[in-house]
Order: C-alpha cells, then sequence, then structure tokens
DNA sequence: ATGGCTGACACAAAATCCATATCGAGTGAA
DNA sequence: TTCACTCGATATGGATTTTGTGTCAGCCAT
C-alpha cells in the first residue's frame, strides 16, 4: 500500500468516473485503473461497482474514502507539525528559576515575550533551588534555568551572563541605619564592618557569597558571617527576624517585606548580582534555540 | 511523498542505526539512507543527527516519529474498518416498521438477533405507517421495513414474504358473541354477515383489506364496512369504542386493550395476515444483505 | 596508531509505474 | 434494430524510480 492509491482512490471516488480522475490527476485511464483494482486486491474489498457509464462506490468504498481522506489530512497536519517543530515554534520548554529570579523585571518580561512570539510550545515553569535546578538541568527534566549565582560544577552545561544589577543592603527596619526612604543616601560599606551578615550558603552557588565577601575586604574589613540562607530571598525573613544585615540583588527590593529596610551602597567595587541561563550544552533543540536567542537578545537591549 | 518512507524512517528510528534498519526491512543500507534524505529533503527538515556510531533523532524527528506511528495506525484501522464493512459487520441499518409489526413476536426476536450477531452496526428503528415507510424507503431514509400489508405501488423495492399468521375477530367486549375466554370455540365467519366492519383502510395497503373481504365473500356474504382506520392498531380503537367489529392479526391479541375481546374464526379460506420485509431492490449494501439473510433464516424456523 | 563500524556517494540492475493501442460491454439515438 | 459513442479492462513497451553493489571517508575504541 502507498499513499498514492488513497489519493487516486479519492479521486475516482470524487469524480465517479476513473477517465476523468485519471484527466484531474494527469495520467491516463489504464495505469489508473491498474492502481485501483491493485488496491482493492490488498484490500481483498470490491470499492467500486463498474457502471456502464462512470463507477460507484460500494459501501466499503464509502467507508474507505471518508478514511482516506482523514489519513491524508493527518499526513498533512503531520508534516505541517514537524516543520513548525523544526523552527521551535513547536514544542515543550521547562524553565526552571530560582526563588529570587522572577524579581527581576527582566524574567517575567522575557517569559512573557517568549508566550507571545511562540504560543504554541507549552512551556513550564519550574521554581526551586539553584541545586536543585542543574541537577534537573543534567536529567533534563528542565531545559533552561534562570539562576542567580555561578555554579560551581559547569561540566555539560553552559551558563549565558544576562544582566547584572547592584545589590542593596537589606536591614532590619528597626536597625540604627535604617533610613526612612528607601532612596536614602548611599552606605559606605564600612560602615558596616562590625555588623554580623546573612548570607546565601555558599555551596549552593559561590557567586554571590564570593562578591560580598570580596567587596567587604575591599572596603578594609572581614565580614562577620552569621546565618547562612538556602535561598536568596529566605535570607530577607532572616533579616526581619534582626538576624543580621544581608547584602541582596537590587530587584528583591520589589518585595515589599516587613520589618526590612533597604539602603544603597556606595564604593567601588561595588558588590553586583549577576542573572544568568543555564543550559545544557548538547541541547539542540530549536524550541530551546529559540528561547536562547530571544533570551539574549532581549538581554542586550535591556535597560540598565 | 509515500507511505514507504513513513514505515523507513520508524525503522531507522526504533533502531538507532540506519544499517540495522535497513537490515530489517530486508534492504540495504545505501538506498535506505536515499530515501530518507529524500523525506527528508521534502519535508525542508532534519530528522536524523548523523553520529559517528548511528543516528540519532532530531526534535523535528521525535515529533514526525510518534505522528508516522499514529498515521500507520489509522491505516491499519481504516482497512480494518473498510474489510469489516465488506463484510457487512460494520454500518447502519435503519429498520422501519409499522405500528402492528412489532407485535409479532418475530419482530423484536430477529433485532435481536441482529444486533448480537452485528453488534457494531448502528441500528435505527422507527415507527411509521405504511405508506410512509415505503416513500422512507425509495428516499433511503430507511433501509429495511417491517410491513403487515402488500403494497399497491413496488417499483424499485422488494418484498419478502416472511410469515403468516391466522387473523382473529376483534370485538367490543360487550358485544353479543364475545366470549369471557379468548380461547372459546371458533365462530363462522357466516355469524358475522350482518355486522359492521373496522377495516384497515385500502390505499394505504391493499392486502388485509382485500383478503377480508374475500374470505367473507367466500362465506357467502358481502361485509358492511363502517370506518376506515389509518393504522392497524387503531382499529382496535374503534372496536373498543363500539364502532363495529375488526380482523386482526393474532399476535395482535398480546395487546391487552380494555374493551375488546377476541374470537377464533373457523371455516376456509380463513383470512390471513402476512408480515412482510419490504427493501430497495437496488440496495446492495452488505449490511442489508447481512440482516436479509438473518431475517429470512429466521423466518424459515419460526416456529408457525 | 589501527582496525572496525557507520553513513555517504556513484553507478548498474531491477522493479514498477505509466503511456499507447486495442477490445469489449453497455447505452442512447436514428 | 443498428450504429455510434462512452467508459472501463487488458496487453505490451518504455521510462522513471527504487534498489543493489562497490567504494570511500570519518570517527571510536582497542
Amino acid at each position: 500500500m502507498e499513499l498514492r492509491h488513497l489519493r487516486y482512490f479519492i479521486a475516482v471516488a470524487e469524480e465517479g468516473y476513473i477517465t476523468r480522475a485519471a484527466e484531474r490527476l494527469g495520467m491516463q485511464q489504464p495505469p489508473l485503473s491498474q492502481q485501483i483494482r491493485a488496491l482493492e486486491r490488498e484490500l481483498g474489498v470490491q470499492l467500486l461497482r463498474r457502471k456502464p457509464r462512470g463507477v460507484e462506490l460500494t459501501e466499503a468504498g464509502r467507508a474507505l474514502l471518508a478514511d482516506a481522506r482523514a489519513i491524508l489530512s493527518h499526513i498533512d497536519h503531520a508534516f505541517a507539525a514537524t516543520r513548525r517543530t523544526a523552527r521551535g515554534e513547536l514544542g515543550r520548554l521547562v524553565v526552571g528559576f530560582t526563588s529570587s529570579a522572577p524579581f527581576h523585571p527582566f524574567v517575567p518580561r522575557v517569559i512573557r515575550a517568549f508566550r507571545d512570539s511562540a504560543p504554541d510550545i507549552a512551556l513550564t515553569l519550574e521554581e526551586s533551588g539553584t541545586t536543585d535546578l542543574i541537577d534537573d538541568l543534567r536529567h533534563e527534566r528542565v531545559d533552561a534555568a534562570f539562576i542567580r549565582t555561578q555554579v560551581a560544577d559547569l561540566a555539560g552545561l553552559t551558563v549565558n551572563p544576562l544582566l547584572e544589577e547592584a545589590m542593596l543592603l537589606a536591614l532590619p527596619a528597626t536597625h540604627p541605619l535604617a533610613n526612612d526612604s528607601a532612596e536614602g543616601p548611599p552606605l559606605p560599606l564600612t560602615a558596616l564592618a562590625a555588623e554580623t551578615f546573612v548570607v546565601y550558603r555558599r555551596h549552593s552557588g559561590p557567586g554571590l557569597y564570593d562578591s560580598i565577601i570580596a567587596a567587604c575586604h575591599a572596603a578594609g574589613f572581614s565580614p562577620h558571617i552569621g546565618q547562612e540562607a538556602p535561598r536568596i530571598v529566605s535570607t530577607l525573613n532572616l533579616v526581619a527576624a534582626g538576624l543580621g544585615l544581608a547584602l541582596v540583588p537590587a530587584s528583591l527590593q520589589r518585595m515589599q517585606m516587613d520589618g526590612v529596610a533597604y539602603r544603597r551602597l556606595r564604593g567601588t567595587p561595588q558588590p553586583r548580582a549577576p542573572l544568568l541561563l543555564a543550559t545544557r550544552r548538547a541541547d539542540t533543540s530549536p524550541v530551546l534555540r529559540r528561547f536562547l536567542d530571544l533570551v539574549k537578545r532581549m538581554a542586550r537591549t535591556f535597560p540598565r
């Protein structure tokens, strides 16, 4: 059986004459007759009743006609879907992000833009810790992950730096250094030499941790580390509870948390927080490529 | 595009190697490579990633693989359905019957048997008057009709006589000839010479009408016809209302109608009521043939 | 470094699909 | 009734397509 047989059969059924169907198909009548008979022979079923004038569908022929049309349409759809999949317009994408990522305005913006540009991609969003995200990436449970710190083991992964932002000092609202207005005068880092710091734990992602330590060292002191938090947002809970101060990405300021005040810092080098997108190096999925292209393009033009 | 391409592609996808797929397909590797490339060329999409050891599906290839399997399965189902349709195991059948037909035990019995023997045929039952049924048959709204009287215009139709049964006298329960037990002694037709008869109207089907008249004539009198009824069952309503007597098929006795008593007749010739099945002569549907075969076969062995 | 496996390429062979010519059956009109 | 016409079936030759054979290049694994 070949599709040709179905196409021929449909033409004959629609025309009611083998001769006219042959014309429509751009062929001669004898081979068409032959192909139809071959189809009937393979099915073991008479599809046409040959009449003196033209042919007529049998009951079985009518049944097959409907199915044959459906099959051809099935194939058309399959081909279209395959082409769209190849163009990255169709498929699935699982995007992971750490709890702090969606506070950066870039992340929801790029997700929205991607949904708009490829509405037929089933997009799944998963929030998780950085370590878990990296594991999920490796095990193909996640295709791309927005993270906020460089990871230690990059084997098999690509980490694209997208944006950077300043870090703000988060401090308990009752703290003497807390300012009524979040946009108070920048605070020199040296003013914090005696304070206790709450930090994002280093083994989850050394980047933020190290940049904070480095900034303090550059300011001439070695910070006193109090508690470590498993997630960036949870550092704010500890700050609110009065367990110390924290340096957090500026975008977290959007998270209006009771009992936490923010202050800008001054001095160089200022600690900065990156926004990164991690993917599998071996992932050649067109959907991912499309996503990656969009993310990089938007990152380049993102207002800083 | 031909199905061959899909079959080849599935084999390659499943084996992971063009060479092994070629073995499985009973062909050599070069032509298989060529056909796969032809498929890719037509789609304009790369389906396989050629690796040093075997091949790997691209995202688009994975999408197509699922669809290709579905398409082949679609074709298998279509072929199976076509074959079953040709055998009359699949399809639709509309069976019509006059209001009096289902009282004959043969009718529900044969319908049940047909449903059991061909459960995948969508069977529709339609009750209507004889004249309408004949019209419905001609216009292909009905495929077979159980009727209780010969019809006048048979053009294009086949009417199969199935069974015959005696006719009983239906008379008002208050009538002097009414007997307490329905199985009273047979009544000679001559006893009814002075009575008024309610009859099934002749133009709807001359058979019953004529056989009643003929029986009376044979008994030596010309019956006095009162009202005509449009349906056999409605004659019983008229009888119950005291508008006269009626001769009805014996099976209508099952219809326990208040105010109507039945008596058997004696003498020859007794008027008899046929059960007939009308079909379109040109209808070659396997479903109908199957139904017709069953009906005729069961009619032959039906206990009389 | 080398042997073995895999896929691609080039050309010959085979299959089959199609075109031409012809026939037969059935229909409609003279 | 007969003749012409239409339409599908059959037979045969040709051409395109598919397949088979031989060969080469590239990459792993030993």
